[in-house]
DNA sequence: CAATTCTATATTGTATACAATCTTTAATCA
DNA sequence: TGATTAAAGATTGTATACAATATAGAATTG
């Protein structure tokens, strides 16, 4: 649990404080499909659920932004961002490339220690489906990705991966066709086999496959949308 | 000339406006080695420079800061950012595998019209050395790099290798030891024959061994400056 | 004289007031 | 009625005042 809320602190480079605060709340919905694309974020309802000045708010958003998790339009606001079916594509095929180099990395220097915190990762993935939070499960399953790129400790991958994955998100928000879910945990198994043996091959590969097989689950003709006040989806 | 203008507008996706303007003229100064690594920003002396308030000032600081150009430190201010040996090491890593894969795709859609904004980049690149502009020759060599993800219309790798090219930039004022640039050059005339003739694999070949014989060009041990304050640089 | 504490100054952090712009609603005209 | 225009309201953009913090210099102490 510890781990996974550090995984979303290290998301940013924001200065401790209030707007860092949140850039990861808001994160956290977006990555948790609590919030979904298209979904405006006013500045002042914003400030009124943080307690926040819009200063603050505003640099929050910005960061996401920056982050391409929001779209900022000039004199409108900030919107979650709806990547387009040739983005979807692209962050795929991005991660095809990256990845795999990664969980090699990976591969070649993780600890007992790493490989445990991997089991219990894809644990509480087991838990969240059975309990039917699919937001949840969701979100645990990107940041699988998260923590082998940390593992890899290399931090200029491990900061393109975490940015591939947050959009990756938004992608299988709007363009997600199938419906079980379950088969992801094949392959993150199969990964950790190839950890266990410090498999760098066999890593890439895995990964690899594991990546085309994610990008093959898209359906990139028609996109889902809906819209909630951003109040009720908050809980606040 | 319009074309290298264009190149540093779209380094940035902040909307038009005075932060933009600021965002791009700094990016400018650091990447031709202008303002060196360390170099205070100060927000009321920049905010004189540019006619702007200390509120437009931060956006564009922010900005730069999220794009790793620039330090904000909590209290004391935004810096001119250091690139420690590692990130230096990783993002020349991470070059190596993105960069190649790039020109790959370039090499296949490019056209004629693309090919000769190559040369002409290169005979500006010429023209820069012969003149001793070595600031100007530097930045230009690196906007090569990135007119050929915009070649590969793939945004998310370009943006990516943006990026790291930006980042190359400070790690070159930090870590460069060679004195001849001139070499560059041929690797760059090489990659556009490969490009002449849609050699998917000579391009990707070269890149990658272009972008091997630029990280060997780096001293990694010893660092050429420390922090440099504005006093220093203005002789007070 | 060196080291330390204290004070004054300069710089950044934040809230807020006002301006510019967009959006919605009401009114007008064909 | 339907479309167009005009006014009112809401939202974002920007400047600025004030608060919090860091920095530099002076005073103090051993």
């Amino acid at each position: 649990m510890g781990a996974r809320a550090s995984h979303y602190q290290n998301l940013t480079d924001l200065p401790q404080g209030k707007s860092r605060d949140i850039y990861i709340e808001l994160q956290k919905a977006i990555l948790s499909h609590s919030l979904l694309p298209g979904v405006k974020l006013s500045e002042d309802e914003v400030g009124e659920l943080f307690g926040a000045s819009r200063t603050i708010v505003r640099t929050a958003l910005q960061a996401l932004a920056h982050s391409q998790l929001v779209t900022i339009e000039k004199n409108r606001g900030a919107f979650i961002a709806q990547p387009s079916v040739k983005e979807a594509q692209e962050v795929f095929e991005a991660r095809e490339l990256i990845e795999p180099r990664v969980a090699g990395m990976a591969a070649k220097i993780i600890t007992p220690k790493d490989i445990e915190i991997l089991q219990n990762h894809i644990k509480a993935e087991h838990d969240a489906i059975a309990a039917g939070d699919k937001g949840e499960a969701l979100s645990l399953s990107g940041f699988f990705h998260v923590i082998i790129a940390d593992i890899a400790e290399h931090d200029v991958f491990s900061k393109i991966v975490r940015s591939l994955i947050s959009r990756s998100s938004l992608i299988i928000a709007l363009y997600w066709k199938r419906l079980d879910t379950t088969c992801e945990s094949h392959s993150h198994h199969a990964l950790l086999d190839a950890f266990a043996e410090n498999d760098v091959q066999a890593a890439e590969k895995i990964m690899k496959s594991h990546i085309v097989d994610l990008h093959s689950g898209l359906d990139l003709k028609s996109r889902s949308q809906s819209k909630q006040s951003l109040a009720t989806i908050l809980n606040k």
